[in-house]
DNA sequence: GCCCAGGTGGGAG
DNA sequence: CTCCCACATGGG
């Protein structure tokens, strides 16, 4: 155990609650008890007891990358948005209890836009696989060696430029069914300049959510996931069959979002995740 | 065989 | 604007 390590004590913090709540797909518990996080390009370890975060990197690395990514004094105060559920909501606040831990990550752009994409009428098993099988195809193969000394391969996620060029044949073979060409075209038009990354993270949640409807694949429930996963508009708030079903069945087909103004897609994350769960 | 999974595009009315 | 429907794939 040579390598550098970061440790802090993070309140309303669970790595696994993080990688079962739906929102990251390249996030994995392993068999030693850690959790391995692919992203930014990133192999990152964590591990956990009670607020003890434990992060496999140095304290610049977890600085610069992974205190954003995990939403850490981001500007987040999830007691506060806890403590601000309705006394007489029961559902939410059971919700929030089961959820506790759970963060909205900062991931990337344009990895969020075709992992939604291919999240559609599909099931969180196959997309994880699906993906994992895009970044195996497509994406930058990199070495990692952990503490223990052992090297692990993981894949970058795929750039725009290569998911341009793919054929839609070697798609279809991910298991990506129907969905390929959507994939396809989402990073030809984003190549081509037809859609500017940088310029939708800048955007309002408004705008931004209007410009990625325009892409093709990408409908009012992605568009949300994409604002609220990879952009942090916390007041996105995405419907999905989960989410229907409860707004239905709790709150008479309407969610008071006028008691939560600005971020209700904390509170929709642990109302999902615990829909999911139970 | 059926239904479902973090839905969307396209067409008709 | 709101209904319809087809859409690939795998698991229960």
């Amino acid at each position: 155990m040579s390598q550098e390590l970061t440790k802090k004590r993070i309140i309303n913090f669970s790595i696994d609650q993080i990688c079962e709540s739906g929102q990251c797909f390249r996030m994995n518990r392993l068999d030693n008890g850690f959790t391995e996080v692919i992203a930014n390009d990133r192999y990152l370890l964590v591990s956990q007891d009670g607020d003890e975060v434990t992060f496999y990197c140095d304290n610049s690395e977890y600085e610069e990358i992974w205190k954003r990514y995990f939403d850490i004094d981001n500007g987040t105060d999830y007691t506060k948005i806890i403590e601000s559920i309705d006394t007489d909501d029961l559902y939410l606040k059971n919700a929030a209890v089961y959820g506790d831990g759970i963060r909205i990550l900062n991931q990337n752009l344009f990895e969020m836009i075709i992992s939604f994409i291919i999240s559609q009428r599909n099931n969180i098993k196959r997309i994880k696989g699906c993906i994992s099988k895009l970044c195996e195809k497509y994406g930058q193969k990199k070495e990692y060696i952990s503490p223990d000394g052992n090297v692990v391969i993981y894949y970058d996620f795929p750039t725009p430029d290569v998911l341009a060029k793919a054929e839609i044949e070697d798609l279809k073979k991910l298991g990506v069914g129907y969905r390929d060409v959507y994939i396809k075209k989402a990073a030809e038009d984003i190549v081509a300049g037809v859609f500017d990354l940088d310029a939708i993270k800048s955007m309002d949640y408004d705008t931004a959510k209007k410009e990625l409807l325009k892409i093709y694949g990408v409908g009012n429930k992605v568009a949300d996931c994409i604002c609220l996963f990879a952009l942090h508009h916390i007041d996105a708030f995405p419907m999905d069959t989960h989410m229907i079903s409860i707004v239905d069945n709790e709150y008479n087909g309407s969610f008071p979002f006028e008691k939560y103004d600005g971020y209700a897609g904390v509170l929709q994350q642990y109302m999902f995740f615990y829909d999911l769960k139970k």
